[in-house]
RNA sequence: GCUCCCGUCGUCUAGGGGUCUAGGACACCGCCCUUUCAAGGCGGCGGCACGGGUUCGAAUCCCGUCGGGAGCGCCA
C-alpha cells in the first residue's frame, strides 16, 4: 500500500513554526516514498475557526513550498459521516449520550483535582435508563455522545520515534466523541477521517501522545487497522516551555514579512528534530526529500534558535541564484520606494546580500542609495569634524569630475579611489572612511567602489559637493 | 495530584557497549583579511544531569533520584 500522510491544522490562527515543521516532515515523507500529502482542515471548533485563518495557513504552506496532493478537506463538510459512525457506536452499546452540562463537569473536575485523583469523567450518564434520558431531555438538555472506555486492561502501540508506548484504560475517562452541537470532537473526527482517507502514517507533535490511546480505542471499536504513528518532539521557546507568542515571532507569515527566505526556513525547520547521516546541514528541497527518513527523527524537544535561523538565512541569501533572491526581495524594495529597475536592483542585491542576514535588512542597508539628506545624525556628523575631510572631498571631486557622465564600473571606481588616497597622502582608512560618511551618511556598508558604481558618479559628485558646501558654510 | 514523554557543549545535534582524548553546526572569544560593518579563512572556549548497578569495559544497557515538558476539555 502506498504511503498517505496528512497535515491537519485547525484554522484558528496562523501557521506557526511547530505546525510548519510537522507539515514539512509529512511532506518530505510523502515525497520521499512517492506517496500522497493531504491537507485536511480541522474546523470543528466553530467558535474559533475562521476562513481567513484557513487561507493564511494555505498561503504559508505554499510559500514554504509544501504543496499538497489532495484537499483541502474540511471536517465541517463531513459531519454526516461522523454522525453516522457515532450512531453506530451508540447502537452497538459502545457509546452513550451524556447530559451533563459544562458547569457540572467542571465542578466534578475541580473536586477530583482537589482530592488528588486524576480528573476524568465520572461516568455518571453511562448507565442511564431510557426513562432517565427522557426526563433529562424534557428538561431541555441536549446530549453529547461519550465513548465507553473499557473498565480494565491496557492498550499499547509502537511509535516510530519512541518505541513501545503503553496506557491503562483506568487512566482514561469516557470521552466525548460528538458534542451537543452535533459536531465531532478532535479525537473522533481524526480517526474517522484518517481511516476513510486511508492514511498510513500519522506524523504529528508529541502533545498528541496522550490522545493516541483514545483514538486507538475507536479504531478498535470499528475493527479498523490504525495507521502507524510517529510522534515528533515539540518546539520550545528559550525558557523551555512550548513555543508561543510570548517568545517572539511564531507565525510563519511573520518570518516572511521579516525577510526570511522559504528555503532557509524549510532547511532550519528540518534541523529542528531531524539530522542527516553525515554532518551536512544545508539541503535543497530535493536533497531533503532524497535524504529524509523517519528513523532519524529526534526524541528530544528542540529550542527554537532564531540566531541559527538568521545565520542560515544569510547563508541562503548569498548562495541562492541572484535572480531568485532578487525575486524574493522585490516586495521589500517596493515598500521602501526603490525604483523598479530590475537590472539595477539585481546589482544592488549582488552587493548588499554579501553582508546582511535578511531581505529586510538588505533593503534597509541599501537605503542610502536612494536617499541622502543633510545634516546627518549627530553621531555621524562627528566623523566629519576633522581638518582633512574637506581636503578629501576636494580630492574626490577633482579625480571623479572627468567621469561625471560616464559609466564607472566598480573596478574603475576602485582605481580612481586609490588616486584620491594618493592625492590626499593619508592612510586609506583616513581617506575612505570620511568619504563613505559623506557619500552614504552611514558608517557601515559595502565597499565604497560598489556604492559609487550603484549610484553613479554624477550623484556621488553632487553628494560630495553638498557635504563640502555644508562644511564650509559652518 | 495522576499519566506519559524527554535529559550529550549556551542552542540544534552525531553517537546506540571498546575505534570517545565525545564529532559537526550556530552563538561566543581570538587572529588573519580589510576601506567601515559584515562575509570569508584559521584557531579557541565549551557537554554525556546525578547516584547506584550490569560488564574486563558504559555517553551508550538496567534501576532510582533530580530536572524539564506535555496531557488529564462538549480545544485541536
Amino acid at each position: 500500500m502506498s504511503v498517505r500522510v496528512r497535515f491537519a491544522p485547525s484554522p484558528t490562527g496562523y501557521l506557526h513554526v511547530g505546525g510548519a515543521r510537522t507539515a514539512l516532515f509529512n511532506y518530505l515523507f510523502a515525497k520521499k516514498t512517492k506517496g500522497a500529502f493531504i491537507l485536511r482542515i480541522e474546523d470543528t471548533d466553530r467558535e474559533r475557526s475562521t476562513v481567513e485563518a484557513e487561507k493564511a495557513i494555505m498561503e504559508d504552506l505554499r510559500w514554504l513550498g509544501l504543496h499538497w496532493d489532495e484537499g483541502p478537506y474540511r471536517q465541517t463538510e463531513r459531519v454526516d459521516l461522523y454522525r453516522k459512525h457515532a450512531e453506530e457506536l451508540v447502537q452497538r452499546g459502545l457509546a452513550y449520550p451524556c447530559y451533563c452540562t459544562e458547569a457540572e463537569i467542571e465542578e466534578m473536575r475541580e473536586e477530583m483535582l482537589s482530592l488528588g485523583i486524576a480528573p476524568k469523567y465520572s461516568g455518571r450518564c453511562r448507565n442511564l435508563s431510557e426513562s432517565d434520558r427522557k426526563k433529562l431531555e424534557s428538561e431541555g438538555r441536549v446530549a453529547a455522545i461519550r465513548f465507553k472506555v473499557p473498565e480494565g486492561g491496557e492498550i499499547s502501540f509502537k511509535d516510530i520515534v519512541r518505541g513501545e508506548l503503553k496506557f491503562r484504560f483506568s487512566d482514561i475517562g469516557d470521552f466525548v466523541i460528538m458534542r451537543s452541537d452535533g459536531l465531532p470532537t478532535y479525537n473522533f473526527a481524526v480517526v474517522i477521517d484518517d481511516h476513510h482517507m486511508n492514511i498510513t502514517h500519522v506524523i504529528r507533535a508529541d502533545e498528541h501522545i496522550a490522545n493516541t490511546p483514545k483514538q486507538l480505542l475507536i479504531y478498535q471499536a470499528f475493527g479498523w487497522d490504525p495507521p502507524q504513528f510517529a510522534h515528533v518532539s515539540m518546539i520550545l521557546g528559550p525558557d523551555r516551555s512550548k513555543l508561543s507568542k510570548r517568545h517572539g515571532a511564531v507565525a510563519i507569515s511573520q518570518y516572511r514579512k521579516d525577510g526570511y527566505l522559504p528555503s532557509a526556513m524549510d532547511n532550519y525547520l528540518l534541523l529542528l528534530g531531524w539530522s542527516s547521516p553525515d554532518d551536512r546541514e544545508i539541503f535543497s528541497m530535493d536533497e531533503m526529500i532524497e535524504l529524509f527518513s523517519l528513523d532519524r527523527l529526534s526524541r528530544n524537544p528542540a529550542i527554537f534558535d532564531i540566531n541559527k535561523l538568521r545565520w542560515m538565512n544569510g547563508y541562503y541569501m548569498r548562495k541562492l541564484p541572484l535572480d531568485e533572491v532578487y525575486e524574493q526581495a522585490i516586495p521589500f524594495f517596493l515598500e521602501k520606494g526603490f525604483p523598479m529597475n530590475a537590472d539595477w536592483l539585481k546589482k544592488v542585491v549582488a552587493v548588499y546580500r554579501e553582508h546582511t542576514s535578511t531581505l529586510r535588512e538588505m533593503v534597509e542597508e541599501a537605503l542610502p542609495l536612494i536617499s541622502f539628506s543633510l545634516p546627518f545624525d549627530s553621531s555621524i556628523e562627528e566623523e566629519l569634524k576633522f581638518d582633512h575631510v574637506t581636503q578629501v572631498l576636494k580630492a574626490f571631486l577633482e579625480v571623479f569630475t572627468p567621469y561625471k557622465y560616464k559609466e564607472v564600473s566598480a573596478s574603475l571606481a576602485w582605481e580612481l579611489l586609490k588616486g584620491v588616497v594618493d592625492r590626499v597622502g593619508l592612510k586609506r582608512g583616513k581617506v575612505l572612511f570620511p568619504l563613505r560618511i559623506a557619500l552614504t551618511g552611514r558608517k557601515t556598508g559595502p565597499e565604497l567602489y560598489h556604492f559609487i558604481e550603484l549610484i553613479g558618479v554624477k550623484e556621488a559628485l553632487e553628494r560630495a559637493q553638498r557635504v563640502l558646501d555644508y562644511l564650509e558654510r559652518r
